[in-house]
DNA sequence: ATTTTCACTGAACGCCCGTTCAATTCAAGC
DNA sequence: GCTTGAATTGAACGGGCGTTCAGTGAAAAT
């Protein structure tokens, strides 16, 4: 993967940042190197850090842009209604954001063992905005009698883990479109909310 | 750790897969080394080949241990009843079951990339019998009547993520009693799974 | 045509890795 | 007290790690 000779390899941040997210996807932070990075970007490993600061922040960047991301996509989303419609309407923005992104979603729940305390601090409150949505709308619903749940802390936590657990086998192409696939999740989801029928 | 001289360690094979579990959890298999365990065990780097063939057994051997025990414990507790009956038995089983053992859980299923393919296909292959027996449970729910699901291999999947979730957050001694994180989870499963109420 | 700029190389630094094995140490059997 | 044999050490092997930086060479500016 060396680059011709003759010519600027051209490598860019982005570039960098992409290769890199899919190669901590595939093989794990830990076992990739820099210098792995670098030969699949088509450069020196001396030479990425005129992109990055370090290894670290690679790792950091790729879950602080992805948690970024899903927070902003989710706001611009803006769900009116009541609170089973707004459930509904997570429920399918969650699978569908994720379904979109495995390989940064992989990495952000598999990964946060290797931030710095510092960044999995920042890391972890990101995370907490996203799950105070869900809640907030589980809040609303137990409120305007729509919704039915036990714990709204812990139905949050159940119906996070529930959705995110479709990325470990969902594949398109496979039995289920990704359509109907959140069709039966937010059957499920619903029900395990206690929305009435 | 260094052992005293004038007498032998005195290691054994039990107390080193225990070391290297607790230290695996805590770090990740990637970021321990041989050393690391050893010391922490009392012992040079080199001793540990008396118990290990290598690294890689250490790992595959804490999985596979724990997919046996949860297996076996799951066997053993044999619930009879109708589904309904069932799907409870089971959800308070993997709380209570995996709740006890956070350490081998968190590495059964943050440490899979690191096994070989070989390992990665038998760990693989446990974990396929464990769902078998929730889906099980779940068609004949179906059949009876007493569960509705969209689709059994879906809500499999669905619901041991949930399960599988309180790992993520359950900290004996928090705001919920192990007894209450079951009952709440437990209406919730059989809320998802459509119990007739 | 010359100078300047700067992306990039390639070698080096110090360190840690999993694993092996000859040498040593020590408890037990005689 | 001596021999035996197993448990353990400690050094070594070959290799890879993240990171730094003086030097290089091609493009851009003059």
């Amino acid at each position: 993967m060396a680059r011709k000779p003759g010519s600027r390899a051209e490598i860019t941040g982005p570039k960098l940042r992409e290769t890199a997210l899919r190669l901590f996807a595939r093989d794990g932070y830990a076992a990739v190197s820099m210098r792995q990075i670098a030969a699949e970007v088509g450069v020196q490993a001396g030479a990425l850090y005129l992109y990055t600061a370090d290894k670290q922040s690679l790792l950091f960047d790729a879950m602080s842009d992805h948690m970024e991301a899903l927070l902003a996509a989710w706001r611009a989303e803006a769900p009116k209604g009541d609170a089973r419609d707004r459930l509904e309407h997570f429920a399918r923005f969650h699978i569908r954001f994720h379904a979109a992104r495995a390989d940064a979603v992989f990495i952000a729940y598999m990964e946060l063992r290797n931030l710095t305390p510092e960044n999995f601090a920042r890391i972890g409150a990101l995370r907490s905005c996203y799950e105070a949505e869900l809640e907030s709308i589980l809040r609303a619903g137990q409120d305007e009698g729509t919704l039915t749940v036990p714990d709204t802390k812990l139905a949050t936590m159940a119906l996070i883990a529930m959705l995110t657990g479709v990325n470990t086998w969902f594949r398109e192409g496979g039995r289920l479109s990704r359509d109907r696939v959140e069709d039966i999740y937010v059957d499920m989801v619903l029900n395990a909310a206690g929305a009435r029928v």
